[in-house]
DNA sequence: TGACTCACG
DNA sequence: ACGTACGTGAGTCAG
C-alpha cells in the first residue's frame, strides 16, 4: 500500500464550516460554531481516510500575488464577518496544541502550497486527498490526487470526491483544461476577473467546440453569439490575465517534511483545555482517553463505583451512617415519595437504593446529617423538597442554581450541562439514559438506567460544588446564590405546592358567557367577508382576507405574509366595522382558550390550581412561571379582568396583595444617580407626570391626559434601552418627533444619559452586564458583526440591570416575607409573585400582622436613593385585591 | 417545529 | 443603511 497524504485548505474549510454551521458560542461569548464545523470535518477525513500525513495550508494575510494583481480590477473581496475573523486564530492555535502542522507562506495561496505538495507526492509514489470548500483545487485532481469537497447540508456533513473522471463528466473539460473554462467563466470568489458576459454555460460551449483559449480565439469569427464575440475580442487580455490567476502552482518553493506532517495523537491534553474552553462538548469524549492518559485531574474521570442497597432501611442506614463534610443526593420522585435513592460519598462511592423510600423517613436522615454539620449536595432540590423536607439553605448546594446564576443564558441546567462545564466530564444526556420513557417508567422498564441516572446525579452534584462555588465567588456572585437564590428554592416550592384556589363553576359560565359572544362574531365575520368558510384564527388566511380581498392598505410585515397583529390593524383601520370584529374575536377566544378552558384543566381535585416557579429560566434573574402561567392572567381590560374574580382565598381566609409602583423607574433613578429624576421621586408628585411637565416644557398643572401617557411611555422606553424608531413605533409618532422627545428627555435628566451609556460601554468591554445585587448576564451580541444584533446587546446592556435589578429586590422582599410568616407562626402563606407583586392568602384575622410583613419587607428589600413605594389590598378575590 | 399572536410585568 | 422597543409562556396554524 502507498503512502497516503491529507491536505486541508485551511481557510477555505473554516470558511464553509462557518456558513454552514449554526452560529454557536460558549458560554463567556466567543464564537465557536466555525472551529466545531471545522474540526468535525477534520475528524471525519481522519476516521475515513487514517492518512499517513495530514497537512492544512492556510493563505498568508499578506496580499499575495493575485490579490494584488484583481485588486485592481475589482477592489479587494468582501471582508470576513467579525465573528469569522475571532476564530481563525483560534483554530490555528488548536491545530498548532494538536501537533497537526500547518503551512503558510508569504506570497503564496493555499492553492498553490497544496498543489504543488499533491504533485510532488503522486510523483513520489503516494496517494493524496485534498480537501477544500471550493472548486478551484479541480484542476490538481489526477490519477493519485483526489478532490474533495464537504458540503454541510442540514448540519449532516458530506463529502464529494471528484476524480479526473468525474470532473470531466461534470464540466466537459479535464483538470487540466479546467483552469481555462474557467479563466474564461471567472470566479468572484477565488478573485478571478473571467471574461464580461461569459459564464459557466457559455464556457462550456466554447471549450467542448474548440478545445483551449488560444483554440478559441483562433476560430474567433466562427462564434454566433456577437456579444460574445465582441466581449472576447476586448477582452483576450482579461482571458489570459485569468488565466494566470486561474492557475495553481505546482511547483512552488514547499516541501513535504515527513516528520512534522506525519499523523500523531493529536488528542493531547492542552488542545483538550482548548476544547473545554470553547464548550465543544460533542467533542470531549474524543479527548476523555488523552486527558486520561495525560493525568489531568484523572480521580474526577473516574466514575462512581456503585454499592446497591436492597431495602428503603439499608439506605436511611447509608444516611445515619454517613460522616463527612459533604454529601452528593439524588432522590427520583413521584407524588412525595422516592422511588430511587442515591448517596454520594467524598470517595466516589454511590449508594443506591432502587425502592420506594417514604419522605418521612428521608427527611428525619438528612435532618440529622445537617445537624451533624455536613452540607447535602443537589441538582435541582426544589424538585427534591416533597422527600428532603425543609433544609436550611445554607446546609445546601444546588449544582442547577450555581450554574443557572453563573449561566444564565443556558436553556439547561441539567447534570449533562454541569458535568461539563465544571468537570469536564461527557456523561450520558437524558435521551440517551432514557429514551422516550419517563424516569418513572424506567422504574420497571429500564431499572439499569434508572440507576446510573440517580447515582449519576448525586455523584456529579457533589463533585461539582467546589468548581461551581468557586466561580461563583470569583465571579462575586456568591451573595446572589447564597443570599437570594438558594432561600428562595424552598419559598417557591412552597408557593407551588399552596396553589390558589378557583372558583371551577365561574370559570365554566364564564367561558359559556364568551363562546355566545364569540359564535355571533364568527357568523358575523364570514359574512361581512363574503368567504363562508376561511378560518380566523389562521393569520395567513386572515391576511389574504384583508389586504387583497377587502383592499386594506398597509401591506407586509412578516416573514410567511401579513401581518394581521393588533397594533397593525388598529394603526390601519381601527374605524372599519370588520377590522373591530375580528379584533374583538381575537381578544374573546383568547380569553376563552387560553384562560378559561385552558385553566380549568390545571384544577386539582381540591379546587386549587398549582403552577411552576422556574427559578432558572430568565436571562435577567426574574421567576417565570408555568403550567400554567398565572403571572399572565388579564388585567388591562375589564373584560379579561373579571377572570381574576374566580381566584379567591380559602374559606375564612382573605387575599392581600402588595405591588411596587414603578419599581424599575425608581432602580433606574438610584441606580443613576440622576438628582433630576431623584428629585422628581422625593416631590411625591406623579412621576409620569413630572416627566411630561420637563419634556414637553408645560407647567405640570398643564399636563394633558396624552402628555402623560406619551411621557409614560418615555419612560418605559427608557427602560428597555430606548430607540427613537421603537418608541416612535409604540406611540404613534415619525421616529424623527420621538428622537425629539428622547433628546428633551435626556436634557432634563442628564445622569441618566451618562448612566445608560456607561453601562452599554461597561457590558462591551467586560462582555456582560450586573445588576446592584451582583447577579450577571452575559451579552455576547454587544461583539457580533450585524449592526441589528448588536443594537439588540445595547438595548439589553441598559434594560438587564434595572430588571435584573428589580428581579433580585421582589426576590429579596419574598425572603424577609416568607421567614417573618414564619417567625411569627402565622397561618398566611405566600401564593402568587408577579415580578412586582406578592399575593398572600390567610386568616383574616392575620390582616393587619401581614399588610405589614408585606410593607416592611417590601419597603426594606433594597436601600436606595429613591424610596421603594408599594401599594397593598386586601380582598375576597384577586379581582378585589388588587 | 417554527412562526405568529397576545396575555402579563 | 441596517429595521426594534425589555423579559416571559401558551394556543393556534401550517408545513
Amino acid at each position: 500500500m502507498s503512502e497516503k497524504l491529507v491536505l486541508i485548505d485551511g481557510h477555505s474549510i473554516i470558511n464553509r464550516a462557518f456558513y454552514g454551521v449554526p452560529d454557536l458560542t460558549n458560554a463567556s461569548g466567543v464564537h465557536t460554531g466555525a472551529v466545531y464545523g471545522f474540526l468535525n470535518i477534520f475528524f471525519k477525513l481522519l476516521d475515513e481516510e487514517k492518512p499517513d500525513y495530514v497537512v492544512t495550508a492556510f493563505d498568508e494575510h499578506a496580499p499575495t500575488f493575485r490579490h494584488a494583481i484583481f485588486a485592481e480590477y475589482k477592489g479587494t473581496r468582501k471582508p470576513m464577518p467579525e465573528e469569522l475573523k475571532q476564530q481563525v486564530p483560534i483554530l490555528r492555535n488548536l491545530l498548532d496544541v494538536m501537533g497537526v502542522q500547518t503551512i503558510s507562506v508569504a506570497g503564496l495561496e493555499a492553492d498553490d502550497i497544496m498543489g504543488t505538495l499533491a504533485k510532488r507526492a503522486q510523483a513520489d509514489g503516494m496517494s493524496v486527498s485534498i480537501v477544500s470548500g471550493d472548486r478551484d483545487l479541480l484542476q490538481i485532481a489526477d490519477e493519485h490526487i483526489l478532490i474533495r469537497i464537504p458540503k454541510t447540508k442540514s448540519g449532516n456533513t458530506t463529502i464529494e470526491d471528484y476524480t479526473p473522471d468525474r470532473v470531466e463528466q461534470e464540466f466537459g473539460v479535464d483538470p487540466e483544461r479546467f483552469i481555462q473554462l474557467k479563466a474564461l467563466m471567472g470566479d468572484s470568489s477565488d478573485n478571478i476577473p473571467g471574461v464580461p458576459k461569459i459564464g459557466p454555460k457559455t464556457a462550456a460551449d466554447l471549450m467542448k467546440n474548440y478545445g483551449t483559449i488560444d483554440g478559441i480565439y483562433e476560430h474567433l469569427d466562427e462564434i454566433k453569439g456577437n456579444a460574445v464575440r465582441e466581449s472576447l475580442r476586448e477582452h483576450r487580455d482579461l482571458a489570459d490575465l485569468s488565466f494566470t490567476l486561474a492557475r495553481i502552482m505546482t511547483d512552488a518553493d514547499v516541501y513535504l517534511d515527513k516528520e512534522k506532517a506525519a499523523r500523531r495523537n493529536y488528542y493531547t491534553a492542552e488542545a483538550y483545555d482548548i476544547v473545554k474552553d470553547l464548550g465543544l462538548r460533542s467533542l470531549y469524549s474524543r479527548f476523555d482517553e488523552a486527558a486520561k492518559s495525560a493525568g489531568i485531574q484523572a480521580a474526577k474521570h473516574t466514575m462512581p463505583q456503585i454499592e446497591s442497597l436492597d431495602s428503603a432501611d439499608a439506605f436511611i442506614k447509608a444516611l445515619e451512617d454517613f460522616r463527612g463534610p459533604e454529601a452528593g443526593l439524588h432522590f427520583s420522585i413521584d407524588e412525595g415519595s422516592a422511588f430511587a435513592a442515591a448517596l454520594c460519598t467524598e470517595d466516589r462511592i454511590c449508594y443506591y437504593a432502587g425502592t420506594d423510600i417514604s419522605g418521612r423517613a428521608l427527611t428525619g436522615a438528612l435532618s440529622a446529617m445537617t445537624d451533624r454539620g455536613t452540607e447535602l449536595c443537589f441538582t435541582d432540590i426544589k424538585s427534591q423538597y416533597d422527600v428532603t423536607g425543609f433544609i436550611e439553605p445554607y446546609k445546601l448546594f444546588d449544582a442547577a442554581v450555581g450554574n443557572y446564576v453563573l449561566d444564565p443564558l443556558s436553556a439547561e441546567h441539567d447534570i449533562e450541562n454541569i458535568a461539563n462545564a465544571y468537570l469536564g466530564m461527557n456523561i450520558l444526556s437524558m435521551k440517551e439514559r432514557f429514551g422516550k420513557l419517563t424516569i418513572k417508567e424506567s422504574f420497571f422498564a429500564s431499572p439499569d438506567a434508572l440507576k446510573s441516572y440517580t447515582c449519576d446525579s448525586a455523584f456529579i452534584s457533589l463533585m461539582s460544588r467546589e468548581p461551581v462555588m468557586d466561580a461563583l465567588s470569583k465571579t462575586g456572585q456568591l451573595s446572589v446564590y447564597t443570599d437570594i437564590e438558594m432561600p428562595l428554592t424552598y419559598i417557591l416550592y412552597d408557593m407551588e405546592k399552596n396553589g390558589i384556589l378557583v372558583k371551577a363553576g365561574e370559570l365554566t359560565a364564564y367561558s359559556e358567557r364568551l363562546a355566545a359572544r364569540i359564535e355571533e362574531l364568527e357568523k358575523k365575520i364570514h359574512e361581512e367577508s363574503g368567504e363562508a368558510d376561511f378560518n380566523i384564527n389562521s393569520p395567513k388566511q386572515l391576511g389574504v382576507i384583508l389586504f387583497e380581498k377587502m383592499g386594506l392598505q398597509g401591506g407586509k410585515k412578516t416573514k410567511t405574509g401579513y401581518s394581521t397583529s393588533a397594533d397593525v390593524l388598529e394603526k390601519l383601520s381601527p374605524e372599519v366595522p370588520f377590522v373591530r370584529d375580528i379584533l374583538e374575536y381575537r381578544a374573546l377566544t383568547k380569553l376563552k382558550s387560553t384562560y378559561a378552558d385552558g385553566l380549568k384543566g390545571y384544577i386539582g381535585p381540591d379546587g386549587r390550581i398549582r403552577c411552576h416557579f422556574n427559578q432558572m429560566v430568565t436571562a435577567t434573574g426574574r421567576i417565570s412561571s408555568s403550567d400554567p402561567n398565572l403571572q399572565n392572567i388579564p388585567v388591562r381590560t375589564e373584560l379579561g379582568r373579571e377572570l381574576r374574580k374566580v381566584f379567591i382565598p380559602a374559606e375564612g381566609c382573605v387575599f392581600t396583595d402588595a405591588d411596587y409602583s414603578q419599581i424599575e423607574l425608581r432602580v433606574l433613578a438610584s441606580l443613576s444617580g440622576d438628582e433630576s429624576l431623584i428629585d422628581s421621586y422625593r416631590s411625591g408628585e406623579d412621576i409620569h407626570k413630572i416627566t411630561a411637565s420637563k419634556v414637553f416644557g408645560v407647567p405640570l398643572d398643564e399636563v394633558t391626559d396624552t402628555l402623560r401617557r406619551n411621557a409614560k411611555a418615555v419612560n418605559f422606553g427608557i427602560v428597555y434601552g430606548i430607540s427613537s424608531f421603537g418608541l416612535g413605533e409604540n406611540i404613534g409618532i415619525s421616529r424623527k418627533e420621538a428622537g425629539e422627545y428622547i433628546k428633551k428627555y435626556f436634557e432634563n435628566f442628564p445622569g441618566l444619559k451618562a448612566y445608560l451609556d456607561g453601562l452599554v460601554e461597561s457590558a462591551r468591554e467586560k462582555g456582560y452586564s450586573e445588576t446592584y445585587f451582583g447577579r450577571r448576564r452575559p451579552i455576547p451580541e454587544l461583539k457580533n458583526s450585524n449592526f441589528m444584533t448588536r443594537s439588540f446587546g445595547e438595548r439589553v446592556a441598559m434594560n438587564a440591570p434595572i430588571q435584573g435589578t428589580a428581579a433580585d429586590i421582589i426576590k429579596v422582599a419574598m425572603i424577609s416575607v416568607w421567614n417573618e410568616l414564619r417567625n411569627r407562626n402565622l397561618k398566611s402563606r405566600l401564593i402568587l409573585q408577579v415580578h412586582d407583586e406578592l399575593l398572600i392568602e390567610g386568616p383574616e384575622e392575620e390582616l393587619s400582622d401581614v399588610r405589614n410583613i408585606l410593607s416592611e419587607c417590601m419597603e426594606k428589600a433594597a436601600d436606595l436613593a429613591v424610596k421603594l413605594e408599594i401599594s397593598i389590598d386586601t380582598g375576597k378575590s384577586w379581582y378585589e385585591a388588587h
